[in-house]
DNA sequence: TCAAAAGTGTTCGATATACACCCATGC
DNA sequence: GCATGGGTGTATATCGAACACTTTTGA
């Protein structure tokens, strides 16, 4: 067999978009690509006995703390030069210990409350949340990861809205949710047919309590009720 | 590093869910499992040098003869236990001259007209169409990523309806439409409202020609306008 | 009393649904 | 002339889009 027809052999990765929301914009969460001023997505090689789901869940597990993060792949990036250029073949080497070589990656995409304390071991990667309009360029393939990955977000808060309220506050207001719609379809919403639509919907409960402290008429708090969004869903 | 800790080094598959239409239901593509009753999914190892998309292209073209059919990935599937069962892991060793070990599969949903003259490399695999109300058992997780593929079927028309012509022939009845819409979504649509909708649509457009040899009034003949959709596309 | 944001209602057009009858053709 | 499937229209409900003013609060 000619080396051009070898039957590919290859370590798998897995590198995770995590987006938070600052009440403005959508932010993703790097780190520090370590011995390096490069910033990168959080990732790693997987382990032999693992699958991706359980290896994207242990990377968001060591950098947020969070047990059971709502996580989708969402892509296979396995193009040969996305690990060619040498800079990153050295930091692999060193980074794993040992010749890389063929590396493919699995693209997960997962949502966090943007004031959540992050791990120590967060800390040490110099883990930090950049708006998405301000990406920097990035090794690897992971500016065009982190580009899919954004358009991946609005299909799955199509298909599973409840994804949302991973971004807000527990308690969160109107505007707040408005703005968020807003970062994520980019575009902006009508006010008013804004919060006819939301009246609408069964699982978002306007709270008795209000802002207090805000230069201005208080805005009433609303909250995610995960029990009616589950009779909702089943009822479909 | 303990054995539990080794990174995952291994083989990458992909595997075909090709879907056809057979005017009442969706099938899907099975060849043999070379040397044993068992039927697959399509797919095989890919090379070193390749990406997963243009090794998922290759065997489309290697069963199919198309060389440029569209094609989706979905997802990888990557259980440790999903190339495990003794005969699974026989029957790689003897298919690829090697052992395989660990071996993970990115898997991708393809349609294709089902009266399509498959080519010679099918016919010795003994390709094909099984209706997916009656998929037998297959090796590995093949059942599994049959089953994905359905519900990604639902998901690639509704964001590229332009896909559906791929399951229809050029020249299509209304009924045909309705049947595979039917077919996809698992219910059914009024006749009138589903007309009316159609009649709405500005890539989809009515010829003069008429069904002949039917026992009873002729149903007219629409196509596909591929210009008209890429322009209400763009406009978009 | 002013600035700043909260909150609310109506109208209109488009779309989805429900539903029933006549038409063309081959036998 | 009848059986078979083709093809059409109307009424209603729902949803999204456009659009402007009053209310509350702190400064």
């Amino acid at each position: 067999m000619e080396p051009s027809q070898e039957y590919m052999y290859a370590h798998v990765s897995i590198d995770c978009a995590i987006f938070g929301f600052d009440g403005n914009e959508l932010n993703i969460l790097l780190i520090e690509k370590e011995g390096t001023a490069a910033q990168k997505l959080p990732g790693s090689l997987i382990y032999q006995m693992e699958d991706t789901d359980s290896a994207a869940g242990r990377v968001l597990c060591e950098l947020t703390g969070i047990r059971k993060m709502s996580l989708r792949q969402f892509r296979c990036f396995s193009s040969p030069d996305r690990a060619m250029d040498p800079d990153d073949v050295a930091w692999l080497e060193k980074t794993y210990g040992r010749p890389v070589g063929r590396l493919i990656t699995i693209a997960y995409l997962s949502l966090c409350r943007i004031n959540r304390t992050l791990s120590a071991a967060a800390r040490r990667k110099a883990a930090h949340w950049c708006p998405v309009s301000d990406l920097p360029a990035m090794p690897f393939d992971h500016n065009r990861i982190a580009e899919e990955a954004l358009c991946e977000i609005r299909q799955w808060t199509e298909s599973e809205p409840a994804m949302l309220f991973e971004l807000l506050p527990v308690k969160f207001t109107m505007a707040e949710l408005r703005a968020l719609y807003e970062a994520i379809y980019l575009r902006r919403f009508d006010i008013r047919n804004f919060c006819k639509k939301i009246a609408r919907i069964p699982y978002i409960v306007r709270l008795d309590e209000k802002q207090t402290d805000v230069a201005h008429r208080a805005a009433h708090y609303y909250k995610f009720d995960r029990i009616a969004y589950n009779q909702l869903r089943q009822s479909m």
